[in-house]
RNA sequence: UGCCCGAUGGUGUAAUGGUAGCACAAGCGCCUCUGGAGCGUUCAGUCUAGGUUCGAGUCCUAGUCGGGCAACCA
């Protein structure tokens, strides 16, 4: 695998498992853990945390546990939990026998549930949702006490038991934890720790008709697992007291939360929810559409696990909310398959070339390399003859000063092939575009290079008119026309800054060896950019290909 | 208006009381059988005001600005 370095810096997280590693707060353990709610696709938000939970047990020698934190059914299903699956371990990183579901505490819950009520530390509410909400007062108000709160304890186990044995309607009775009304701390306020909820769950089936809450559950996941860093976004900081004082209450293994900034994508939307909007709406295809910032469409896309795990490194682990580039993400990207992708040749909006001075039946076969940053990857041999394929854009009748390629009378190289120069243009008698070009070779040139040593200033790509496949090509751009989407000053929803050109399809011609490409294959067009096989939409000898990012271009940008 | 968190070039980050560094982006140059890659180089930063200290991006106080929190979601 190739695996670039990125210098490590020693973010805060890294600093308190030192620091913990060295006081011996965990007798040396380090047990993180991923614990995504299987309610939708991963995304290269999740990869930050993916790469943060394993990436820190792997380098501290420690596990880390993929947990499905599956405790609302109602949103929760199973192709969720396959695809999280599948990406995680794309990625790059195993669970090994580290797979644990919510779900299977869900009896130790109930359990700590009602020890929290037996030690009149939690309680049965009869408040409807309006009235809870309504005495949980606001954030410069304290909230008022629940005529439930001094409930008897024997009053509240008998209802928690009934709750569990389905007596009563979904919202008829909540558990709430008995902490303080008044704190200016809204989770604090006797938050809610268990709901009914008449919802067939996707492992439990209906077994359970009550289901614990987050907050409830979650300290108690990390708890029985033993985990030593719980690991999470930033959002979940004010819960931190909950988390607490529940481990606390209960006196049992007190795991410690710890929170860090999530990634925000320049040209790109990260929440789950418009993510799903957009795939409903038709606005894209799918969850794995290439144009999507979920770990599925970015692997369709072309992405490589490495391109992301760099990146992830390189943005670091800070609690400052940022938004980072995502020109730093097609950075990392092209770094990986710069070293890694075959070089092949296609011309993706052909013009005709015609190389007056070779015969008509004749061709031959040129040496090529595949890839200059890796010898080992050997060569190959592309078919030649009198006519050829060339890019539209690598020719123009009347050029600036600094255009090195293709022009009446200038000679450029055929790339591995020999050099050309342009004599004469067709066009077409209606529009004036041109149609061909025709010109000569030099037949010492064979190879690439003149005997005597002349130097060309361009070198252009081309495929044989004779031998060259044609393929689907679908271009990809940004999604989005601005930087932050989710954002807009006035309040326009983020739909209306859809990129109209995200996707353009064009029919490329590409030399033979690339028809028998398999799907997922990556690699680099000379000159454009780099390419995959879409693995969905290819059939065997039928590639369909997707452009992963184009190369640089210093030329398109100093025009 | 309450509580919590944060603030270093355009962007993302490092410096843990002792020379503000790296990467991306942008510009320029060299090199090149990819206007790619590579190499070199330039531009550009500690939110404000006080304080502690021989010395503050770092510690303290106040302010400013930004983010988060009022699902029986996670």
């Amino acid at each position: 695998m190739n695996e670039q370095t990125i210098p490590e810096s020693k973010h805060f997280i890294r600093q308190m498992i030192d620091e913990d590693l060295r006081t011996g707060r965990y007798d040396g353990r380090v047990v993180t853990r991923f614990p995504p709610e299987p309610n939708g696709y991963l995304h290269i938000g999740h990869a930050k945390a993916i790469c943060l939970d394993f990436g820190m047990a792997l380098e501290y020698g420690g596990v880390c546990h993929l947990r499905f934190d599956d405790t609302n059914p109602s949103k929760e299903e199973v192709e969720y939990v396959d695809s999280i699956m599948e990406d995680v371990r794309w990625l790059g990183f195993d669970w090994g026998e580290h797979l644990y579901y919510a779900s299977d505490y869900f009896q130790q819950m109930y359990a700590y549930a009602v020890a929290l009520i037996k030690k009149d530390k939690a309680y049965v509410c009869t408040l409807t949702p309006e009235e809870f909400k309504d005495y949980r007062g606001v954030p410069t108000r304290p909230g008022k006490e629940s005529p439930s709160r001094h409930r008897p304890v024997e009053e509240s186990l008998d209802l928690f038991e009934r709750m569990k044995n389905g007596e009563f309607e979904d919202g008829a009775y909540v558990v709430r934890a008995k902490i303080d009304m008044a704190s200016p701390n809204l989770h604090m306020r006797d938050p809610a720790i268990y709901r009914i909820k008449k919802t067939a769950h996707h492992r439990t089936g209906d077994t359970w008709c009550i289901y614990p809450m987050y907050d409830f559950a979650h300290c108690l996941e990390d708890s029985i697992e033993g985990i030593t860093h719980s690991l999470c976004t930033l959002e979940f900081e004010v819960h931190r007291p909950l988390y607490d004082w529940i481990l606390d209450q209960l006196e049992i293994y007190h795991p410690q939360q710890t929170e860090f900034a999530r990634l925000n994508l320049s040209y790109t939307i990260m929440s789950k929810r418009k993510l799903l909007e957009l795939v409903e709406g038709g606005h894209v295809a799918s969850w794995d559409d290439p144009r999507m910032p979920t770990i599925s469409g970015l692997r369709r896309r072309g992405y490589t696990p490495a391109a992301i795990r760099a990146f992830c490194e390189t943005v670091g682990i800070t609690k400052v909310n940022s938004l980072t580039d995502v020109a730093l993400l097609e950075h990392c990207l092209r770094d990986d398959l710069n070293k890694t992708s075959e070089r092949r040749m296609a011309v993706l909006n052909p013009l005709k070339l015609v190389i007056d001075n070779y015969p008509e039946n004749e061709e031959e076969e040129f040496e090529a390399v595949n890839n200059p940053e890796d010898p080992d990857a050997g060569t190959r041999r592309i078919p030649f003859c009198r006519e050829l394929y060339i890019e539209r854009d690598d020719f123009m009748e009347d050029p600036p000063k600094k255009f090195f390629r293709l022009a009446p009378g200038r000679e450029v190289r055929l790339r591995y092939a020999c050099l050309f120069t342009c004599t004469e243009v067709v066009k077409d008698p209606q529009t004036g575009e041109v149609t061909e070009v025709h010109g000569v070779y030099d037949p010492d040139s064979r190879g690439g290079s003149a005997p005597d040593g002349r130097k060309v200033r361009g070198t252009i790509h081309w495929v044989s008119a004779r031998h060259a496949a044609d393929a689907p090509v679908r271009l990809y751009d940004r999604l989005f026309t601005v930087e932050n989407p989710a954002e807009s000053k006035d309040g326009a929803d983020y739909r209306e800054f859809l990129n109209p050109d995200s996707l353009t399809v064009t029919t490329g011609k590409i030399e033979p060896a690339l028809a028998a490409a398999a799907p997922g294959a990556r690699f680099q067009f000379e000159r454009l950019g780099y390419y995959c096989v879409d693995s969905r939409d290819s059939a065997p000898g039928r590639p369909v290909f997707n452009r992963t990012v184009p190369l640089r271009d210093s030329w398109s940008k100093n025009k």
